[in-house]
DNA sequence: CTGTTAGCGCTTTCAC
DNA sequence: GTGAAAGCGCTAACAG
């Protein structure tokens, strides 16, 4: 058995029987032509007729397009695609190691941002399977020729998934990353931005003693909005003792999560506010906190950041910083589109703005 | 401007610039052939040799191999599937008619599952936006050739999208959605069993006052649920007063349900507990209790089904019937598979058992 | 304005 | 074992 390096796992058909083709045959240009009396290349030009506007009289033109809606011709896009050299297509790989909840949340949403996006545009969307399954993901299966760029969600930056397709030469556009690669266009969110709409809320409520929770350094928006955190409370002569800064959490791992932030309640003088620099993490810290005794926001602040769907939803409902991450995923499908079709954009409002939902989370500190 | 139906609007390229092939030209098999000193047959029965098992020379397929690899050569998927008539692609058509949030949080369940199978067999996602954003989507993009099935996910049953997809001769599979079509297969959950693990749960917690709420009359889940409630409800005797069924609500309206649940609490014999048709619903309820001053679940029982992603994360936290979305979904995409590889699949697990998770918002009536 | 022709890259049948 | 050739359905360049 020799299979191709990138073929996935081929089902096994040990009996004698051929993949037996599943598709009925479709109605092609030539059947239209048969039947309209005329020939093919007249059929294609009627039925996709972008420059030669003339070319076909007016009479064959009717009897064509008559003959081609009455047998439901639907243009055979493989064809086309081998013939054009671009599909239409946009291929979408996410970075969903392990499918995480909280990472279904955020890419759906960013996800229906594409999707709406490559719509307006014109293309459809492919979902690489292998890539949306395994971590590490190779760039390579997507040199098939199927789309004709891709856009990248939150690709790992450990890996050299963005230098592969650079060197792929296929156009890409990263999502909720800045660009490593210069000449590689991305929309992220403005983590100073983020960080100055949250503790701006939290000062003027009168915390001072503010604590930060972060999901890890490994992410650029991740280091980001730590590192816009402590220049806040420095420029702001705030105290900053280390055990208020759990910067690298992993949001997975809720179980030593949960013995790290109670430890956060447990220390002398503990915080009256928290910032978590997502939602999920906030959410994590209301459990613990309730568990605890610690009630919200009367004697604990929390703020988190992303305005994921589950945030209206907890009891007290989350004080975020929301990232706009349907806009975000319609822009990059944006851009996307537009350097593919050679139509120079300016990379104008590729780093997003954020906005502060002030819900019930937070309050000011009793004293 | 002439443009075949099924096309996407098309971006305006006014300016006299060909939509420049975007696509770097890639290794062919002719180039491996010339660089390895074979021809093209050779090498290309070399790189997915399915059948003839010894046509080439050992040595030959080495050089050849080796060639291959170090050019980084990626068969291309549009001659291939042109060629060979099936694409290891499968189509998914979601009906977010406005794309409501609990429609997302749903469907991204079933989508992981879909792509978790798919993956297995070995076959990638297409996502068709228009059908995607369209709430009526039409099935006749479906028949350009890219995809060898469908997944359709709780298809509108008032359209006759189904019907549609029969015709194109196009293998399909129906999630969430009894089979309207005989010899259709489908997925769904067995709602007879999702009322009785409810009803169960809080007859054995003691409530007799038991009201319904459901989203709408139009689907067939929906229908199942509030006709098995009746039963059961009348199989033991229980009341069934008209104003205890609510089972016509729109998920969507949480404006109007506010009103309408309201009320529900303000009769003279309120209910003890609240069936709820799906988790969107049970916590509107809970939200509406709560603005009313009613203690969940001292004084009020709620119970939803799905057991979507916030269920977990309400206050108090949800008692649900889980309906397992990622492993329907999952089954889908075999199913499928199956049936495009000609497998003859039993059809046996399709109608797939709920469970009760039970969490905070139950609880023993008071009296 | 119409018709002919040559391929896109890959697979497969048939002759050598 | 290997080579030549035809063709999947569509498009684009050319000649009529």
């Amino acid at each position: 058995m020799n299979r191709i390096p990138t073929e996935p796992t081929e089902p096994n058909l040990n009996e004698e029987s051929p993949p037996e083709t599943p598709m009925r045959r479709r109605v092609t240009l030539s059947e239209i032509a048969k039947q309209s009396g005329t020939h093919v290349m007249a059929v294609s030009v009627v039925l996709n007729g972008a420059k030669s506007n003339t070319r076909v009289s007016d009479t064959t033109r009717k009897r064509i397009q008559e003959v081609a809606s009455t047998l439901n011709y639907v243009p055979n896009a493989n064809a086309r695609g081998l013939r054009r050299q671009h599909t239409n297509t946009i291929g979408v790989l996410f970075n969903w190691a392990g499918s995480s909840t909280i990472h279904s949340l955020y890419s759906v949403a960013v996800l229906e941002g594409i999707v709406d996006g490559a719509a307006t545009a014109g293309y459809h969307i492919l979902l690489y399977t292998e890539a949306w399954k395994n971590a590490r993901a190779s760039a390579a299966g997507f040199a098939d020729s199927r789309t004709d760029g891709v856009v990248l969600v939150a690709p790992d930056e450990a890996s050299d998934i963005v230098p592969a397709f650079v060197s792929l030469e296929l156009p890409i556009v990263l999502v909720s990353s800045a660009s490593v690669i210069p000449g590689v266009p991305y929309v992220t969110i403005d983590n100073s931005n983020v960080i100055a709409l949250a503790m701006e809320h939290l000062t003027a409520l009168g915390h001072t003693r503010i604590a930060y929770i972060g999901g890890g350094t490994g992410r650029h928006n991740m280091r980001e909005r730590f590192e816009g955190f402590q220049r806040w409370m420095r420029s702001r002569n705030l105290p900053l003792p280390p055990h208020y800064l759990l910067g690298d959490l992993d949001p997975g791992e809720s179980d030593v999560n949960t013995t790290a932030l109670s430890g956060l309640l447990g220390v002398a003088e503990p915080p009256t506010a928290v910032l978590a620099s997502n939602d999920d993490l906030a959410i994590q810290m209301m459990q613990v906190a309730r568990s605890r005794g610690v009630s919200v926001p009367e004697q604990l602040s929390v703020v988190g950041v992303d305005d994921i769907l589950a945030a209206a939803l907890t009891t007290p409902k989350l004080t975020t910083v929301r990232q706009p991450l349907f806009e975000m995923g319609n822009q990059a499908a944006r851009i996307l589109t537009d350097t593919i079709e050679g139509r120079e954009n300016a990379n104008a409002a590729n780093v997003i703005a954020p906005t502060l939902v002030v819900r019930e989370s937070t309050a000011a500190p009793c004293r």
